[in-house]
DNA sequence: TAAGTTAATCGTATATTTGCGATATAATAT
DNA sequence: ATATTATATCGCAAATATACGATTAACTTA
């Protein structure tokens, strides 16, 4: 492909295109899961619960944190996630926007 | 990676990330929009707007095809392609659906 | 201080995605 | 029948994502 051309696009597309690829994983998805189920939400936990090595699931979390997704503080030798429900909730609003917002553009375009 | 550990999740885990998946480009944000935006929606109206080639934005479209997204029949030599609204309702409504269970679960674990 | 615990990072292998030109296919128009 | 038009698909190159073991870093405990 040479050069990727996300760059190309609008910040609104390109935001919204990250957001959906935070969550474009099963086990981010069920990572998600484990963090709202449990309150000491640090990988050890999640790694317990979940069929995937310690690295990988620590490469998830730190996807979904750079997504603004969960937030990771540092408590002793372990680290805590949460669930950043402000930018998850952002998120979900953006994406019910987009939605309305396509219906009302087809029902002018078409009707 | 060796193996993609995929099917070791839950069919709506796996439901899910595929829908955010299908959203997880800006290019395939942007065709969305354009589907939205002009009632004949054929694959050469999508390349003259946007910066892609025309193999490259059929790509999109099969995959947003492939998500259920959207639907493309024959018109012709052209394909028509239109948002799947039910689709991309119901996708919106698990997604809320998700939000609203972590949210809930969330308080009955921490609060 | 030494040993143990936890998580992040590195290195690597493999799979998938993205992108495009070229080609193939299918319908239309001349 | 031939040329034109529109789109799908093929083949390739490069970028990313996924997964894991090994190592490192940082903190805690004995």
């Amino acid at each position: 492909m040479a050069i990727h051309k996300k760059e190309a696009f609008t910040m609104k597309e390109q935001e919204l295109a990250a957001f959906a690829k935070a969550l474009a994983h099963p086990a981010r998805i069920a990572i998600l899961k484990v963090l709202a189920q449990h309150n000491e939400c640090f990988c050890g936990k999640i790694v317990e619960i979940l069929p995937l090595a310690q690295s990988t699931v620590s490469q998830h979390l730190k996807e979904l944190k750079n997504a603004g997704l969960i937030t990771g503080t540092v408590d002793g030798p372990r680290s805590c996630y949460c669930i950043n429900w402000k930018a998850f909730e952002k998120f979900m609003e953006e994406f019910s926007f987009l939605f309305k917002k396509l219906k009302v553009q087809h029902e002018k375009a078409c009707c």
